[in-house]
RNA sequence: GCCUUGGUGGCGGAAUUGGUAGACGCGCUGGAUUCAAAAUCCAGUGUCUUCGGACGUGUGGGUUCGAUUCCCACCCAAGGUACCA
């Protein structure tokens, strides 16, 4: 009976589903084991091989977790909000809830046919109210709480406010806006209630500020970093500027240390700690304040007399120590001082290299350390300590978007600063005891000893530093400070398919809606744009005001004159035209946050949500978080590091600390899976252009190679414009391919010689067969003759993809196909290669829709099966390895389950007779080999190597001829987290009824892999040159005596006299000589 | 530039604490079976070779009886990034 692997399948995943095998519950004596994978966006596209690489590893640790005792929850979900089923629906003008819909019932049928494990009643959808209510809730939660230093955690507003009234905020230390004011307990209490609302904001972890977008009028909508190219708009081209906006922001930078800190106690990929380090970024050191010197300002700057006579300049510095060192200071060139404390003189220079640093990315600037460049502005600052004037320049190579955007510039300790001032002629005082720095500049901290330093004299670089806060702190122009370049994070988006905010505004300060009235569900809107106004796309609801009084969203038409949003706008219908609208009639209702919330805010908890996904009354019971606690195995791509990563910490920190979750880190061990890369296929086109014999063509080796088109003074000017047509219209060779090998000798032979000849002859005939037509239209024929020329002095090569279906394995395109798939390739010619075949070139390339190199999973289900996928997956390579898929290779996979399958022939078809073979001491030692091997293997989630122990099992246990019951049975188990479908089947074969999920793991017994000899690699100068047998018990004077006694060893000595012979027992031999 | 990861046959990869380099699979070559193909089975498959053997894990050094593995310097590729003061 063959291996029927569909029927098989379908099967098996209808059992699991009718059983509900995979259900997990919520008490149980077992130990818990909580696995997980990130939650998938569902994109249009549906998934491809490399999306359930990470799935299946965490299946497979799931089913092991299983066999091995344990209560295991295992669910998925779906990160459903986000931005492509927005941008489908302003095309398309479908709701993205039905795009969304559609996605995820594609994708779950995708992930039933492979297998998983999955706890489908827990599953969770980012987009479903019932799920973002709790998301509203998080954000309710952090709204109405404050970050306390001294305790250095969260807690309750109240706290807060009751501080306030007893003794206003002098004592307490907050994570709180720069700009808070300080207050007296009177102060407070005779404060109106808007501005006890304006201040509170300044310390709640979730808070409005205005922050800098990059606003494109145009598009009408706020562009990401990346959207913009050379201070355009990517799509369009269309300007950008930098405009304030009120937006909300999570105060992040609070927990800035204890992300820091928490990552010791992780046990997360050595890199992605790295990154999220680096991310945060801390730098101890001191703020330091550099007066302005006024005398050398510009005379008329009157702005400047009078309201800023002692203009600062504040730099933050990880060197205090060598603050006598410095020489000069550089600012950003887009400092907001640059513009007012730059002299007349310098003015244009300035001005010019302001503009030119505009025109760089900062990537640019970043990248490039070898040029030198910068502006003298014509200003000083004065020393803190000497009070000699110090030179202010500008340098590109301050970046505005750290620290203060200013740097004090320490030439002889900070190689940047050193090239700037060598360049520049700037002083380079030294200020080191005993170091030359006539080459370059000096920053081992290690051995600083100052020196021309004053009261730093002698000091190391801890001393000293120490000492110069100090002073610092004296005069009051300087104190430590540490530095962290985390920034708060924007948590508005000017979007539509996201969680709405659980606000209204009344008198443009926030209020939230009770939790009892939540969720708050995205209102419908008319389209999915921003509206006229500029304002995002919930703007274009109707009913989207909140009635305070009724406890429910209302038309907007009924929203009070004084309501208005945070930065003045008033929603719709409210007071245009006649202003007349009763203010009084109308109290209590309220306009609604028009924003909405990130991608990251859904999958923040989601983790948590999980333990308990239908609670309607709480984000999850206190049972079932004290149950599960948190993840032991989380499994997704690296990509996330500093993203979903970070703030989902963040969150839970803060859950944490209001005591919401036991555990501060929610995931004890992630492992980041490698990405699968496809193999492109590219047709290739070779960029040539026409020009016409006649014209004035420069011939070199017989080969044209420049073109014009003057000389064709013979024809009349429309004959010449028909021509022009003509040129454009065959510009390169557009629609003719030449094959891999054809390109190869162009690639070969930049310069001319006769292969490529050859292949011009070959061009130039099918060239004539089209362009020859058409000159023949024009009546043309006997006058001009179309000449190709080749662009520049080299080669050009322009590849376009083809879908790599239409490719097979030797890289020959079905040209019939290719030229099918898309009309502008209908009659586009080949020039293949001289066998007839057509070949592509290939490329590794990230697997994506848009390359033409998906492999979906369902065909390879549907002519392999998906434990022979499951399988392959994972035999490719190390599971956090980046490795190319390649379909090919899955007959490999696909033989071993035959084979298996056939290794259990006599159960299968029950054609095993009499009594049943007891194992022998072979099968016991092929299967615990594998046992040891395996388990192993899971442990260090080394699933490549399993799938190879398998397949080395399966051959010996079939040399063997194994049929005891004995031996497969174990088998079957070891078998199963990796291809489930087969191991239930078998199972159930061997005369089991039930599933396998749950029989316990094969126990390993070393006793059956006690060896009684040793074959030894008898080596000489460590190179391996025959083997000896000997007893495992001999000792190793015995076998040194033995091997040197042995022929062969002397014929490899040839006469000479060993210096040494070493005898590793159990492993090797080695003989020196 | 900096950070991270990686570099082993034609390809994916294996080698667990420094101890037989290339397991396992793909591909390829030859053979069996077949009218033929697919499938299956058997044998071979790092390179060079004077058929004794020699060489071989990105390059160059080093440590060691012995290095893919440890140390130093460098080259290349991929991903990330913030010249972070």
């Amino acid at each position: 009976m063959n291996y029927d692997f569909r029927k098989i399948e379908a099967k098996w995943q209808e059992y699991w589903a009718k059983n509900k095998t995979f259900k997990a519950s919520n008490n149980s004596d077992k130990p818990k084991f909580y696995a997980l994978s990130m939650f998938p966006y569902p994109s249009g596209a549906g998934l491809h091989v490399g999306h359930p690489l990470g799935y299946i590893a965490t299946d497979i640790y799931s089913r092991y977790k299983r066999h091995k005792g344990f209560n295991v929850l295992h669910p998925m979900g779906y990160d459903s909000f986000g931005l492509p089923a927005e941008q489908y629906a302003i095309q398309t003008g479908q709701h993205p809830a039905i795009t969304t819909e559609n996605n995820i019932n594609r994708y779950r049928e995708q992930l039933d046919r492979l297998g998983f494990s999955f706890d489908w009643d827990r599953e969770v959808r980012t987009s479903d109210p019932k799920y973002y209510k709790w998301t509203q809730w998080i954000f309710i939660q952090l709204f109405n709480s404050w970050y306390n230093k001294k305790s250095d955690k969260a807690e309750d507003i109240e706290t807060l406010i009751s501080t306030f009234e007893k003794e206003g905020n002098a004592n307490v230390e907050a994570a709180c806006d720069d700009d808070t004011p300080s207050f007296s307990a009177t102060d407070w209490n005779n404060f109106s209630a808007k501005t006890k609302q304006e201040l509170l904001l300044k310390y709640r972890l979730t808070y409005l500020a205005d922050t800098e977008v990059n606003w494109c009028p145009a598009l009408g909508t706020v562009l990401a970093n990346d959207e913009i190219v050379n201070g355009v708009s990517e799509r369009g081209g269309y300007p950008v500027i930098r405009k304030k906006m009120t937006q909300w922001s999570m105060r992040i930078t609070a927990y800035a240390q204890r992300l820091l800190d928490g990552l010791d106690h992780i046990d997360w990929p050595q890199p992605l700690k790295d990154s999220q380090t680096n991310w945060i970024g801390r730098s101890e050191g001191a703020s330091v304040k550099f007066r302005v010197m006024s005398e050398k300002l510009r005379v008329d700057n009157s702005e400047l007399k009078t309201q800023n006579p002692s203009l600062e300049i504040e730099v933050f510095t990880t060197r205090p120590d060598t603050i006598f060192g410095v020489s000069f200071m550089t600012l950003a060139p887009e400092h907001d001082l640059v513009a007012k404390i730059t002299t007349p003189e310098q003015k244009a220079a300035v001005e010019a290299y302001v503009e030119a640093t505009a025109k760089r990315s900062e990537r640019d600037r970043m990248a490039d350390v070898k040029t030198v460049s910068g502006v003298f502005t014509g200003a000083y600052a004065e020393h803190p300590f000497t009070k000699e004037p110090i030179p202010i320049w500008i340098g590109d190579y301050v970046l505005a978007s750290y620290g203060t955007g200013a740097v004090m510039a320490v030439p002889c300790g900070d190689q940047r600063d050193y090239d700037f001032a060598k360049h520049y002629n700037i002083d380079i005082p030294n200020i080191f005891e005993g170091v030359d720095i006539s080459e370059e500049a000096f920053a081992d901290k290690a051995t600083t000893i100052i020196a021309n330093s004053d009261f730093l004299n002698g000091l190391s670089y801890k001393e000293a530093t120490k000492k110069a806060i100090a002073e610092l702190e004296k005069i009051g122009q300087g104190k430590g400070k540490v530095n962290y370049r985390l920034r708060d994070a924007v948590f508005s988006r000017q979007r539509y398919w996201g969680e709405p905010f659980p606000v209204y505004y009344v008198d443009g300060m926030p209020q939230m809606i009770d939790v009892e009235h939540l969720p708050l569900e995205l209102p419908e809107v008319e389209k999915y744009l921003p509206t006229e106004t500029g304002e995002p796309p919930l703007g274009n609801a109707t009913h989207w005001a909140w009635d305070a009084k009724n406890k429910k969203v209302v038309s907007n038409d009924l929203v009070t004159l004084s309501a208005r949003l945070p930065d003045g706008q008033a929603v719709e219908g409210s007071d245009k035209g006649d202003g007349m609208l009763n203010q009084v009639q109308h109290d209590g209702i309220y306009p609604l946050e028009l924003n909405t919330m990130p991608g990251w805010a859904g999958s923040s908890q989601y983790f948590n949500r999980y333990m308990d996904p239908r609670n309607n009354e709480a984000i999850f019971s206190k049972e079932a978080i004290d149950y599960w606690q948190d993840v032991d195995l989380y499994i997704g791509g690296s990509e996330h590091a500093t993203g979903h990563l970070l703030y989902s910490r963040f969150w839970q920190h803060f859950m944490f600390d209001r005591g919401y979750v036991p555990k501060a880190e929610y995931a004890q061990k992630l492992i980041n899976q490698g990405m699968i890369t496809g193999e492109s296929a590219f047709v290739n086109r070779i960029g040539f252009n026409i020009t016409f014999e006649g014209d004035d063509v420069i011939f070199k080796n017989n080969i044209p190679v420049t073109s014009g088109f003057g000389a064709l003074s013979f024809l009349s000017e429309d004959e010449k414009q028909s021509l022009r047509l003509l040129q454009e219209k065959y510009k390169f060779i557009k629609k003719h391919f030449l094959s891999e090998g054809v390109i190869h000798h162009f690639k070969k032979s930049n310069d001319e010689n006769e292969v490529s000849l050859e292949i011009r002859e070959k061009l130039t005939n099918f060239f004539t067969k089209d362009l020859g037509k058409e000159i023949e239209e024009l009546g043309l024929k006997n006058k001009v003759r179309p000449v190709f020329v080749r662009i520049g002095n080299k080669y050009s090569f322009y590849k376009t993809h083809a879908l790599v279906d239409f490719v097979n394995l030797k890289n020959e395109l079905d040209v019939d196909a290719f030229k099918n798939w898309q009309t502008e390739y209908k009659d586009a010619e080949f020039i293949g290669e001289d066998d007839g075949t057509f070949k592509v070139s290939r490329e590794i390339e990230k697997m994506s829709k848009s390359k033409y190199n998906v492999v979906n999973p369902d065909a390879i289900c549907e002519e392999y099966g998906a434990d022979s996928l499951r399988l392959y997956e994972m035999f490719l390579g190390p599971l956090e390895q980046s490795k190319p898929w390649n379909t090919a290779g899955i007959t490999g996979v696909f033989s071993f389950l035959k084979k298996l399958w056939k290794l259990y022939a006599p159960y299968v078809d029950g054609s095993l007779s009499g009594v049943e073979a007891e194992p022998t001491a072979e099968n016991l030692k092929t299967l615990h080999k594998t046992i040891k091997k395996v388990e192993e293997d899971i442990e260090n989630f080394s699933f490549n190597t399993s799938v190879s122990t398998f397949m080395i099992c399966v051959n010996e246990l079939t040399a063997q001829k194994c049929t005891s019951k004995s031996i497969l049975e174990p088998l079957a188990v070891l078998v199963s987290p990796y291809a489930p479908h087969i191991a239930e089947e078998l199972w159930e074969r061997l005369g089991h009824s039930g599933s396998i999920a749950e029989v316990p793991f094969p126990k390993f017994e070393g006793k059956y892999l006690v060896e009684s000899s040793k074959e030894y690699p008898i080596s000489f100068n460590g190179k391996m040159r025959f083997k000896l047998e000997f007893p495992t018990d001999m000792d190793s004077k015995a076998i040194e005596a033995a091997v040197l006694a042995h022929e062969k060893t002397q014929e490899q000595l040839q006469g000479r006299a060993p210096k040494k012979v070493i005898v590793v027992p159990g492993k090797i031999v080695n003989i020196v000589g």
